[in-house]
DNA sequence: GCATGCCATTGATGTACATCAAGGCGGGCG
DNA sequence: CGCCCGCCTTGATGTACATCAATGGCATGC
């Protein structure tokens, strides 16, 4: 695992290097941010924009760089604006396990403490934007709005938490799956133009270190949903669903999830 | 389910109606609180305390009793002052997660949302301070440090949600039980004399709906570390640590936990 | 074009934990 | 006091998933 840390660590720190940071000379970004009005940033109003302009800036990870490593100082906070990030606690021995999945529009670093709880890692190239925390902090006292929808987003990361507690303590490999397709559909869905259609940026190892399953399991339930006909592959990556009832009965929704 | 559903919510109801709330009459109890200081009240000047006086009202359960069942209406927040709350949700099928046990100081009902977000049941005699959420929400607004305290709590649970992931979904039988004393010892040891014993006010079916096992894997865990000499038990719900070492070890202890 | 290596899939086997079943112990109540 | 009833413990058996192992597809690079 250290050489996995150390590793890595540097790739992230190229990684930060090689971003745009600073975005001096670009004017206002944050207006014309994709994920504006979806994100953190629609707490402000338009005319406090330049405030989180005057402190953002941009970085671009592609798959496998670090964003940070658990135990890091917790400098930074971060939204995601393109791609998907990975967030991750390891044990000493190298088991691992992934805690979420990050989209765009997605808050990273909320647990706001001395630390890094867990490390975040690109699943597929990912642009984000990174706030000094010192100076985010000093905007939350300036804009109460702003810690406001901070404590919303950490309300809702709870309740995700909670579900996925019960998906890992109490549900089957089948449940599992079926969870996880159907809380990605929901999330991707509303954004991309096909209703019915998941893109998996991330691997059958991240999908297992995530629901708490190794490779061969995701594989096999993977290949029985789809003999059951309640879903199809395209590739290994592109997912037809193809009875949304079926998925939901065993997912085990009722009204969350 | 059903039936535990209605019944328990009605127990709960009976319990509210028969809390001495609004406390109208003694004058200012939160001064006097046990728990003041230790919990989200500390961010209080001692003259904002009279406010908070004004919108809270005491309330007890005892075991079995529902503080709130999921998908209620989310009205209200928590202080526990005294005993042991424990959160879970359920599957359709009665298949339950336990999410977390509180102790006194903790707060409840974080997940600032529409609904519960999950249910709430008092494991042992216990005393909570309730808060109005509207009326809280409002202080909220006229007391930056109340808030920016609550994200702070937020925090910290997100962080033991996460560990808690890692627990479930990658960790032995035997090291869920290592992290579970380990976790609880850092928790109560300190507010109570004896350094090195823990008690469990909660029953076995509770610690394997927590853990993800069944009562007779947590039963057989408890006594292979009792013959390892890792633990013994003056009874069932008294465990006295014989080998910090070992325990630590077990649960995987690095810095975390 | 072919070699290389990663990733996904599938099969054979093993095992940690669940399930089923049977006492033992202690507390509450008649 | 003695019966009853939950709760905990312990043993016997079953199973869902892990582990071990082999193969094929696909992308990357020489």
């Amino acid at each position: 695992m250290s050489q996995l840390s150390t590793k890595s660590h540097t790739e992230a720190i190229m990684g930060l290097a090689g971003a745009k940071s600073g975005d001096r000379g670009s004017p206002n970004p944050c207006e014309a941010c994709a994920v504006r009005g979806l994100s953190v940033c629609s707490a402000l109003e338009p005319e406090d924009l330049p405030r989180l302009d005057r402190i953002v800036s941009h970085i671009q990870v592609s798959p496998g760089q670090l964003v940070f490593l658990e135990g890091d100082p917790a400098d930074h906070l971060f939204v995601l604006t393109d791609g998907c990030i990975k967030l991750y606690k390891m044990l000493i021995d190298g088991r691992r396990q992934i805690t979420g999945f990050l989209f765009p529009s997605d808050f990273l670093g909320l647990a706001m403490r001395e630390r890094y709880a867990f490390s975040a890692e690109a699943v597929a190239v990912s642009a984000l934007c990174r706030f000094p925390k010192r100076q985010l902090e000093q905007l939350l006292v300036e804009i109460p709005a702003l810690e406001r929808r901070l404590l919303g987003v950490a309300s809702n990361e709870l309740a995700a938490a909670q579900d996925q507690m019960l998906l890992l303590g109490r549900k089957t490999a089948q449940e599992k799956l079926g969870s996880f397709l159907h809380s990605l559909l929901r999330r991707t869905a509303p954004r991309s133009k096909a209703q019915d259609r998941i893109h998996l940026p991330m691997s059958r190892a991240d999908i297992a270190d995530y629901l708490g399953l190794t490779v061969e399991t995701v594989s096999r339930c993977f290949t029985r949903l789809r003999k059951d006909g309640v879903v199809d592959f395209t590739t290994p990556q592109d997912v037809l669903i193809r009875d949304l009832g079926m998925l939901s009965d065993l997912s085990g929704v009722s009204d969350e999830y």
